[in-house]
DNA sequence: GCGCAAGTGATTTTCGAAAATCTTGTAATT
DNA sequence: AATTACAAGATTTTCGAAAATCACTTGCGC
């Protein structure tokens, strides 16, 4: 999300806490204990409440008056809401890039890309690297929009990201994803945004739609 | 927002503190120094600070780290990039709600646009109503949307409109609304949505847009 | 006179504990 | 046996103060 709020303390443990609950350490709708977190971070309580507030902003955590905050639910019309607000704002924004952008943006979507290509192809043979290949993922699709002059609008692309990246990462590295070849849906986006071609938007739209629809296939959900 | 988390202190703070905002009683820019406002509303600068978190997460106040918290700032470009995503957010919303909605749907909207009629007429004879209208006109296009059942999508076109009421609030009651017949703006809102037509859609974005484009046209931005 | 460093005051951030609230388990009553 | 009332424990929420950081001024050296 660009925040790093690395300065305070609280910011530190809010992006711990973040990554925890995108990697799935946190399961969703896991109760998120103050004494607990505190001692397990080394922080006080107040800090571990400030950081949860601010997981709470992005709906990655929920707060219940005087019951303290859990990890955000996950439900199948969650996902069919998140996925609908994506294609509709992340097209949106790569449709503004696309008009707006330089050449520098070309080219981070190229260096982007291929940093991806490297991190895929590297997958299967060693393990511990999906992590890798997420963030190089998630830096691509950031590339793709990055030049979107709405800055609210980037950042909701950012916030809803988040939000799928919870559902991606339950549904683990599925077998469905076997019958899709990514890396071309990748680099045919990257190819269509490079090259402004207007069916770039309905190229993400499929994208994104393909990996919900992994995802609910895949039948955890309700 | 439909918080309400009137249950704890913290909760009650921010909601003052976000109709202080929302009513121009707190400039943009402006510090909120934890003291002060820990001394005017009686409670601890705790809950003040996690007041303003709450005021953080919904864009009504920034977080400087070290530097506390602000008002959050306006700009020409702010507005705009609020008014595009209200477009596409807010007529998106209007469309779920003309496909979903049954007559209880109807029926909230009429009801509302009556309280908006009603309010709009005692607007110029007694003093201190725009508060009043302020709040039918807000009730008037929560109902429009009410119907959408992607509850994401409610809680972000909510969360635009708070934001864009700051844009509304600092251009006061100009003169040039006096140019605009908002009652048949509204009117018009009301029978398109209530009869299903596909226009109401291009008719909120006119409604929304011409908002911004009077406020934009005081030249108080920039 | 001008720039720069140290010190002072104000403000934020963090801490640990008290107060309030909720949850769970036990006992008493119907 | 089921249900309600009560009590103990755990957890959140709130508080006030200590620690850390920042903005500003004063004083020193050039």
């Amino acid at each position: 999300m660009s925040d790093s709020k690395t300065a305070t303390r609280a910011g530190q443990v809010h992006d711990i806490l973040r990554a925890d609950i995108l990697r799935g350490d946190l399961a969703p709708g896991e109760p998120l204990r103050l004494a607990a977190l505190a001692a397990k971070y080394d922080a006080s309580m107040s800090v571990v409440r400030e950081a949860l507030g601010r997981l709470a902003e992005h709906n990655l955590a929920v707060l219940t008056p005087n019951q303290g905050f859990r990890v955000v639910e996950v439900s199948r019309s969650d996902l069919l809401a998140i996925t609908e607000l994506r294609v509709m704002l992340e097209g949106e924004a790569l449709r503004h890039s696309m008009e707006h952008g330089d050449v520098h943006w070309e080219a981070a979507v190229v260096s982007a890309h291929h940093v991806l290509e490297r991190a895929t192809f590297t997958l299967d043979d060693e393990p511990g690297t999906t992590q890798e290949w997420s963030d190089a993922h998630h830096a691509f699709h950031v590339a793709l929009v990055s030049a979107c002059d709405n800055a609210r609008m980037l950042a909701l692309t950012n916030s809803l990201r988040d939000g799928a990246e919870l559902y991606r990462q339950l549904s683990g590295s599925s077998d469905h994803f076997r019958e899709r070849d990514i890396p071309a849906e990748h680099r045919e986006l990257m190819e269509l945004a490079t090259s402004r071609d207007p069916s770039a938007v309905e190229a993400l739209a499929r994208h994104l739609q393909r990996t919900t629809d992994d995802v609910l296939s895949t039948g955890l959900l309700e």
